[in-house]
DNA sequence: CTGCATCCACAACGATACTG
DNA sequence: CAGTATCGTTGTGGATGCAG
């Protein structure tokens, strides 16, 4: 469970620190840019300027803080080119990837009920 | 593509319209809170307290926000039972069954790779 | 119990400018 | 080209109070 960062038992500290961890996981991953990210590089390495062209209304500012963090968790590889001018690429590593399946079914799943979604939508805001 | 919201070519007048409303949908949904909640109505229908209860840290404000904004997707199901006190009841309809099995999926993933990214990140601390 | 409205603090974000 | 820093604005989210 991700939901739960306390058990119901008092002094399970481990536990209740794996569940903290793993909450802060969560809330890193589960953001808009973060999986955007990760999808548009599932197709392979993108230098930091294509993924800013891939992933559109992202900001320079957005990009550059996700794929820190991104990096930190140990997701995305960073490789920097010592030439001039720089030149930098960023590839999914193993984890990467692994989460990778998963947004894209999310990605696969927003399309699929994308019509539905949108009557839904219609209706509720009659 | 979730990613892109404007093809190449000029004039797809439609194409750009229903890839905007993707995107609208993915950041609608990819959200810390409201995976969270679909996480937790998977095991079946709760009540607003019970969610509340269910999803350690979360606000009464963004769980009535976050519940408002899936039913208007169609991704639950909103069910009140006119007794005094009054008695809500969520459930997930099968457009949000679905994203559940996606979402269900980054839950096991991060539990996975729990003790990797943890590594990871004392890695890039330092 | 659930929901809506209000207020307010603070974080997120975009824009811009400057460095290697 | 890529990254960092700063600034000003917007928006998010928590706390509280009130209503059904």
């Amino acid at each position: 469970m991700v939901t739960k960062q306390f058990k119901g038992s008092p002094d399970e500290a481990d536990l209740t620190r794996a569940d903290s961890l793993a909450r802060e996981i969560f809330s890193d991953v589960a953001n808009k840019w973060a999986l955007l990210i990760i999808e548009a590089l599932g197709e392979g390495t993108l230098r930091f300027g294509q993924l800013r062209d891939e992933i559109a209304g992202i900001s320079h500012k957005m990009l550059t803080q996700n794929l820190r963090m991104l990096e930190r968790n140990g997701l995305v590889e960073r490789n920097v080119h010592p030439t001039v001018p720089p030149r930098v690429e960023y590839t999914l590593t193993e984890p990467g990837q692994a989460l990778r399946e998963t947004v894209h079914g999310m990605c696969d799943w927003t399309h699929r009920y994308l019509s539905h979604i949108d009557a839904s939508r219609r209706r509720f805001d009659a």
